[in-house]
DNA sequence: TTATATGCAAACAATTTGCATCCTG
DNA sequence: CAGGATGCAAATTGTTTGCATATAA
């Protein structure tokens, strides 16, 4: 969040209390949230605050480089706070579960195929799509 | 095509012209369309096609395994023939442009991942994002 | 013949935008 | 104080649905 306000800051962005909030929410739950989840969350603390704040800070944040923005299988996105450590996702189809995984190999096999192709690499996004030990055992139940 | 005949017999499905039509323009096009780039394509065919036809036709064919549907950046869906060949993309950030890539290392990888995390792995999306050569040229040259 | 598909228009859901007002720098 | 940021309502966009009609089996 400091880094948050420092991003801001460097790029002549304003320091407002909804983007400060809505920052704080990202980070606070984890990631993963759907832009009417964070609005509804942040709306405990700032009921004033409208969804199209929501999304124009997003979309702020995602300039800036602090945010990503994921989507699954859904109709909507989701975001989360981009730090360094890259990592991945592994979404259960059957409950929505969402597990972050690193991986070295990953990057590596990818930069490969980059130049490979003659692409600058700048970014991957890999999914693993599949059910979780839970979900497995309620769909053999069946 | 004939495979998408079978598929359709199979289930009980009707074999219709719009259908017929739709699955071999998703073939020759090789993939990669949105919705109404395949109705505009359509169209020029069967010019009453409707877009809802596509998008049940669309949704038919992805219950059915034939196609699948790919979220690139973008704010709509693309939907491209879905073979025995495994394969991922290299997304053009510049122009947009998409290249298909094999890579039984990360097939290998993703199972293995799965496993760690007791999941059973049915699927797995991996997008690699950069400049193609020329968008690489067409950017230091600002 | 009869259930399934289609076309059309209307409904939806997620996201974006215009504009008057507010507030940070 | 001025220009960027917000809230609200209205507009857009991609996709889905209801229903009368058309058509494959």
């Amino acid at each position: 969040m400091i880094n948050g306000r420092q991003a801001l800051r460097f790029r002549g962005k304003r320091i407002t209390s909804q983007r400060e909030l809505i920052l704080r929410i990202i980070q606070e739950q984890g990631g993963h949230l759907g832009a009417d989840e964070i609005h509804r969350l942040a709306r405990r603390e700032c009921p004033r605050l409208s969804l199209s704040t929501v999304y124009r800070t997003l979309g702020l944040l995602k300039e800036l480089g602090l945010v990503r923005e994921l989507r699954f299988e859904e109709g909507y996105s989701r975001y989360e706070m981009l730090g360094p450590d890259k990592h991945h996702h592994l979404v259960c189809l059957g409950c929505g579960k969402v597990i972050e995984f690193q991986c070295a190999h990953c990057a590596r096999i990818h930069r490969d195929l980059g130049d490979h192709h003659g692409f600058q690499i700048t970014g991957s996004r890999v999914e693993l799509l599949g059910y979780c030990a839970e979900c497995q055992k309620r769909r053999e139940g069946r």
